[in-house]
DNA sequence: GATGATTCTCAGGAATCTTCCAGCTAACTA
DNA sequence: TAGTTAGCTGGAAGATTCCTGAGAATCATC
């Protein structure tokens, strides 16, 4: 995907921190934005490709954000973050247009495939393929489905977030540490064994399919999806 | 459908706010209107394909704004937008030419479908196909007949709008929230555990006559209807 | 009104997924 | 080679998600 200017609006600091590293490290322009009405001015400043809106904020809400924008004729693609008991009856009529959304607390790589999604679909991305090929590997982001060497794969949620960081990197070692940080949610307070053990579920389902292993161990580095180059 | 230039009119900024980014996303060109006079000026100036039109404005009411620019010799087929309390009588009548209504509260898929509908009978709509063809699967808008392997299945309305949505959408994961807002009405505020009861009756319904399940659960995230090529 | 279809909610249970643990194996080091 | 460390994997508990039958409420039709 080619850089994009994000708004990042966001009471709380450690949030915007950790988004806002996270998309800039993705190549993107990141700008922040701590209440609604700040964010108001800046969507109309500056004009992002999109927005990641709490829904929460202490002075105007994400809704109230997004109808005064929408008044406006500015038609930026919205992706809102909500508390996970807040969802459910507001949440309505937030998939209508290219908008999404995502429960907190959410993960890294969560967050940028729903821009990525967003993007493809409101047709501003320029090589928006839906497909992440690697080798033998294919993993089809609309159908959600992975097949190796065209033979389906049936992954968990969590199994499929972990390839998908994994195919997204290829021939290049993630550490236990990224994984985590990448792959589960930020409030997570578990072990790193976890990694180990859902590489372990992974490789039990594609190995099988493949011909020569998929994911390789760096000892004491971390873990490697290897590709046809490297 | 090719793009259209449609005209929204209505005085709740909300339903403008719904209509104009769903059709937008649609790839429609939307204009919207707040009363009946903006409407009639916007109407002979911008020459729409299609009007959505709001019957209780605050000033001409949508009759009054139709015999205006009907007796201006304006064709424009009409989409009226009714209260449901409003009596019968008064909406018969109203579908004389290629014109029709849809009571509020409606679902996105409605409107659009209506609009289609519209479309085809007007000819304005070149690759009008009133038939969708998803594998087994057919379902056709004119008639309202689904069929699977050439058996008859009789819907509910609901669950024939559930499956429209669907079978626009094949191989395509749709997630709960995205169904609740295209196919519920929009003031629907219940539980998304309706959109799986839903699934559970068309599934009845559908399966004992189609070789292969229809409809795939991704858990996690959502639902999809598997067509013949992925 | 009465009957039947339809919509919607709810709750029990089934299936699946997540997480942690513990014992084991493989790899490195001294 | 033996000891040490890192990584692998089966098992199990607990949580989550999904399915589906039952029933109340509403709507349509005669």
């Amino acid at each position: 995907m080619e850089s994009l200017k994000v708004l990042v609006v966001d009471d709380e600091p450690n949030i915007r921190d950790l988004l806002s590293a996270s998309l800039r490290f993705a190549g993107h322009q990141v700008l922040t934005s701590p209440n609604g009405t700040d964010a108001i001015a800046k969507i109309i400043d500056t004009q992002p490709d999109i927005v990641l809106l709490d829904v929460m904020l202490p002075d105007i809400s994400g809704f109230g954000v997004t109808k005064k924008i929408r008044s406006m004729g500015i038609e930026t693609p919205i992706l809102f973050l909500t508390a996970r008991d807040e969802t459910e009856d507001k949440v309505t009529g937030l998939t209508v247009g290219g908008d999404d959304y995502v429960t907190k607390p959410f993960s890294l790589d969560e967050i940028v495939a729903r821009i990525s999604a967003i993007m493809r679909r409101t047709g501003k991305d320029s090589d928006g393929h839906s497909v992440i090929r690697v080798g033998e590997l294919e993993m089809n982001e609309d159908a959600h489905e992975v097949t190796v060497k065209g033979e389906v794969v049936e992954l968990s949620p969590t199994e499929y977030q972990l390839l998908r960081y994994l195919a997204s990197n290829p021939n290049r070692v993630l550490t236990k540490a990224q994984i985590l940080d990448h792959v589960w949610e930020y409030d997570f307070n578990g072990e790193m064994g976890i990694v180990e053990s859902y590489v372990s579920y992974l490789r039990k389902k594609l190995d099988p399919l493949s011909t020569e292993p998929l994911i390789i161990t760096k000892r004491g580095v971390g873990y490697m999806l290897k590709g046809p180059k490297g």
